[in-house]
DNA sequence: TAGATTGTTAATCGATTAACAATC
DNA sequence: TAGATTGTTAATCGATTAACAATC
């Protein structure tokens, strides 16, 4: 198969494993870095070793990417970093909504590096009358009443969650109903979503139990 | 092997693999509600079913577990709400230290949901000498520079980063030079300890990123 | 009893690692 | 050129799924 025809089509059916995905976002903080520090080459190897892999890992990952390394020299850093943009979004502005406007979902809506990073805060909903209007970062937190509304008028790409896990499927379901397919879920609780649309928990209490697991404190002693 | 035995040695070398140990959390919030609509018996399949896995999947994973299911009935929700409690340690409570006083770090240090499962928020830390004194939910923030002192007086069982991520590595070091083996990492950085500590990645604008690809807007349209 | 469901073994699937020819 | 490093194929490893005897 010609080359040029390959790389058409690794843009346009893209079918990059998931622990792959997973792991291209710490590719590019890496190689963010490193272009900081004016480095132009790094090898598999080197790239492995920042980041605890193996370089075997690594040349396997980024061959699904449209790149290609040179003997002897590695990867370009700076192609690098414009490919993983590309794949990860990283280059356009994603339009994000956040249900929730407690503790957590104020704090993200206030938080700069989502706006760093290109996920720009359209809007701040929650169910209670005496936080509407309050100013948010850069948004104004809005009745759930009007989130229907607002997605119509807005083009919003991902919906963030971020109400106690007894609101959090009754959110889904609302984010889904006005057509929003891509769901970042921070609250404690399995969530059922239609097939087409994308989830991901956020896993912070789950990872706590994970680290409470690890420390093995309350295991029976031998 | 006598059984006896066997539960011995899930107890005192229990070496349950990532990917199980990943979806425990889920089995505990769901038996959890399952509790509280008084069901009494779940069976593999209606688990799998409200959890989005296989049967097969769930039996395997809940024989690593110190705990039978009875033919014909299923698995006991209260014995196993008790026995996931214990394996993740929701039945003790963790104390939590924060290093970073920002909107993230001051909502985490707020956020009920922490306290209500067993973590419990011991300490502030932040550099910032106007925040200091701050009261943010039962703590009041810390100088940095007290960060030993308070860890060897307190018995901390996890550290939680949440400071840019240029400083991420640095607070990292600083947490296990202090002694502290568990630590969440919020921050948008890998991250490296020595052999022995557990680190696990919040990973929240990866998953943005991750469902930015998944909705593949900027892919070069076919 | 008959049928449903466990616990476990075997089969499949997929991800990671190793190896090595190609190449810079 | 010689040596290092890629890209890719093959081998290994581990996780998930299927199957089924045991059992309630």
């Amino acid at each position: 198969m010609p080359k040029k025809f390959m790389s058409f089509l690794k843009e346009s059916a893209p079918k990059i494993p998931q622990p792959v995905i997973r792991r291209l976002p710490k590719y590019l903080v890496h190689v963010q870095e490193l272009r900081e520090e004016d480095v132009v080459w790094a090898s598999s190897q080197q790239i492995a070793e920042a980041l605890g892999l193996t370089s075997s890992t690594v040349r396997q990952d980024l061959s699904h990417l449209d790149l290609s390394g040179i003997s002897k020299r590695g990867y370009e850093t700076e192609q690098l970093e414009l490919v993983l943009r590309q794949v990860l979004g990283a280059d356009i502005v994603h339009r994000v909504v956040i249900v929730g406007a407690g503790n957590l979902g104020r704090s993200l809506a206030e938080h700069g590096a989502f706006t760093q990073r290109g996920f720009e805060i359209c809007g701040l909903f929650d169910q209670e009358p005496s936080l509407f209007g309050r100013q948010v970062g850069d948004v104004k937190v809005m009745s759930i009443d009007s989130f229907c509304d607002v997605c119509r008028d807005t083009d919003v790409d991902i919906g963030l969650i971020a109400v106690p896990s007894s609101a959090a499927q009754g959110v889904a379901d609302l984010m889904v109903q006005c057509g929003i397919r891509a769901i970042l879920n921070l609250a404690y609780k399995h969530i059922q979503v239609p097939q087409g649309v994308h989830l991901v928990d956020a896993r912070i209490i789950e990872s706590l139990q994970e680290l409470a697991y690890s420390l093995g404190k309350n295991r029976i002693p031998s």
